[in-house]
DNA sequence: TATTGTTATACTCTATAACTATA
DNA sequence: TATAGTTATAGAGTATAACAATA
């Protein structure tokens, strides 16, 4: 049983970086105006977290405040994000996406996805089951608190 | 059918960034004198390919050639790596690990390994069963000429 | 001339520290 | 005092350009 568990594990370690790599390499592609992963990302979770605070933003991407203060200034620059002050705690942002904002990372992800529905369609229906289950026993495992809405801050 | 094909392209394109970014983490906060991930794979590469040339091995790893010849002296001013000149083209240069290079490589790899596995040990035998197949089956996709796969060796 | 590698230089990304404004 | 965010500055990592040595 043990060694079950190591060899998967080891499996992990080999293939997922192989399979970013990948994805990285072709999403790095096609951006059109220069939109680092880290800033994809950014737009990704103010798209699901409407009106996100920068500090809120600072830890699901990983980056320190300033590090994406001046990543969010570019992205703001580029009129990819808006940038207000929060009504009910003004020392804070409310970060929003333009429609442009939307656009531009609805326009990447469905390039990448497009990717890599070409590279998984000649697999069978099963292994496609295989991998579909599998990247939700992943998801469970490694995406923990994604869902830290804004509606439900402040709980201090 | 092409709604599989898509709905699991989506599922892989949201769930290997997130374990990436875990397994990333997880090995800068292991690496005890700052390897770098590309340095990482540097070692890793040159140890599959004794006595590489910094050409072969910048291609690998997708760098230009200055920017790996800056990481190689890096990973020489460490002792990790030595660099002699290659007798049959005096050109070229001849990279190899020494011991502590391979003690350091092998430490990186256990102590992601060992955090992968106890991600993971909660899981049931199916499910790891499942994770295990669809890693095959993903590897074979996204791994085709990559030399690199033997570095993860199975172990204990 | 072409190839292998190094040096010089610059840019991007991210960090830490110090600051302002608000709570 | 504590928290949210910005500005200033520095370091790591990588790129392009120009160069030296060898083929």
């Amino acid at each position: 049983m043990s060694k079950i568990i190591e060899d998967t594990a080891r499996q992990v370690l080999e293939t997922v970086p192989a399979v970013m790599r990948t994805i990285r390499a072709e999403f790095r592609s096609q951006r059109s105006r220069d939109l680092s992963v880290a800033q994809f990302r950014a737009l990704a979770y103010i798209k699901n977290n409407d009106g996100a605070s920068l500090s809120s933003l600072a830890a699901h991407i990983g980056l320190t405040l300033p590090s994406m203060s001046k990543l969010i200034d570019g992205l703001v620059g580029r009129g990819l994000v808006t940038r207000s002050s929060d009504r009910e705690d003004r020392r804070k942002i409310c970060l929003q996406l333009t429609d442009t904002g939307k656009n531009e990372l609805e326009a990447a992800y469905d390039h990448t996805q497009a990717f890599l529905v070409d590279k998984i369609s000649s697999l069978a229906k099963e292994d496609l089951d295989t991998v579909s289950r599998s990247m939700q026993i992943l998801k469970s495992l490694f995406i923990a608190d994604h869902s830290e809405k804004s509606t439900l801050k402040t709980k201090k």
